[in-house]
DNA sequence: TAGATTGTTAATCGATTAACAATC
DNA sequence: TAGATTGTTAATCGATTAACAATC
């Protein structure tokens, strides 16, 4: 019996193929199939059915297609729903405010704890229910609550100091907002998002439409 | 003489290289070479050499490297620094808010000059400078702007409403935060950025540690 | 000249898409 | 049975990495 990993582009999509179940749940639709799906979702028909393969127990049935209740279990339980794993974020300045509150981490098995940042104006509020300490307490916190993950959405010349924080903590990962490479012990998972950097591809998609219409 | 067309990937890339360039500048760092670029970011040094071949004009020279100022002018010249474009973002909750503030954005060629939201608390206001208009308006405020990209920072359910209400004020592309896949005519160009999907790759990559770690 | 660095051609890797047999 | 749909094997595509000749 053997476990084929998930490939990182299917991880990508099961929050939307999630999102999708649920609204058909939501309108009592008790089965799928992979091309519906496909079209709805406008992407290709082999890449939904090989995604479906890859995480679904039962598997879809000649025909009729997928349980939609069966599939919404099987990709939450993907992405770790069923157990819940306490998360800090460091920088709560717009971004870090807007990460407080999304809503869409819990459903895939994230939840903040605590809030760190060095403003004593913020140290000792609550943003959307989390508390904010100050960083100098983020090592120590981390390591006593068995922290996993930590977010990091301070600016970019203070992001290495918060990542060795971090670390000496003992987080296995980062997940890094400052636009900067973070220099770390091999062992730490990094992953990098920059908003510049998904507009930049975005943009230059937009310079050739333009160019093409001169 | 041919135009290569860049490389997704190479994009996204580039932000990261205009930091990390600009930060040498401020220290007066003359050249560069790509071996020490891609040993200080953490890449590949063929990858940051093939980067910078495809973005530099005059390209590097053997044994010095590239001179900075060069490199960051033509990074900045790619991303499409020299024509500023006016983009509006749709929904003023927290995730909108922190685009809204988000500095990144100039540096590549994009400012915000609208924001638009149903709640009248909202309305009327302004986000870092930036007015915030009644959603009734968007299609109209856009058409006579002549707004090229629009922001959808709304909830799921309403996203798509927005995006038809974007395509008739006649905007080219949409940069999408709903975790939704939107439906519209196949000239108008889309992306879809999801908080949740990075998140889902970083807890893949974490669960693996983790049962590792056992 | 010797050595570091560039730019490019070839090999590898991973993801997408096409083709098709198996199934209800 | 006929037809839609599944699951998988093979072909294609794009990006990364390795190898190497050209250059200052």
């Amino acid at each position: 019996m053997e476990v084929k990993p998930i490939s990182r582009h299917t991880l990508q999509r099961l929050p939307y193929y999630l999102h999708y179940l649920q609204a058909l749940q939501q309108e009592q639709v008790a089965r799928i199939s992979a091309p519906t799906m496909a079209a709805d979702l406008h992407l290709n028909e082999v890449k939904v059915r090989k995604d479906l393969a890859s995480v679904s127990h039962t598997g879809g049935k000649p025909k009729t297609g997928f349980a939609v209740d069966e599939l919404i279990a099987d990709i939450e339980e993907h992405l770790g729903y069923h157990n819940i794993r306490d998360i800090v974020l460091v920088g709560v300045g717009h971004l870090g405010r807007a990460l407080l509150h999304y809503r869409g981490f819990e459903a895939i098995g994230y939840r903040f704890v605590a809030a760190f940042d060095n403003d004593p104006q913020r140290i000792g509020t609550e943003v959307n229910g989390i508390p904010v300490f100050s960083t100098n307490e983020l090592a120590d916190y981390c390591h006593r609550h068995n922290i996993c993950l930590g977010v990091i959405t301070v600016p970019a010349d203070s992001a290495q100091a918060v990542a060795d924080r971090l670390i000496d903590g003992q987080v296995l990962a980062i997940w890094n907002f400052a636009p900067v490479r973070l220099t770390v012990p091999e062992d730490i998972l990094v992953q990098n998002e920059n908003m510049a950097s998904s507009l930049a591809v975005l943009s230059d998609h937009l310079k050739m439409k333009l160019d093409d219409e001169l």
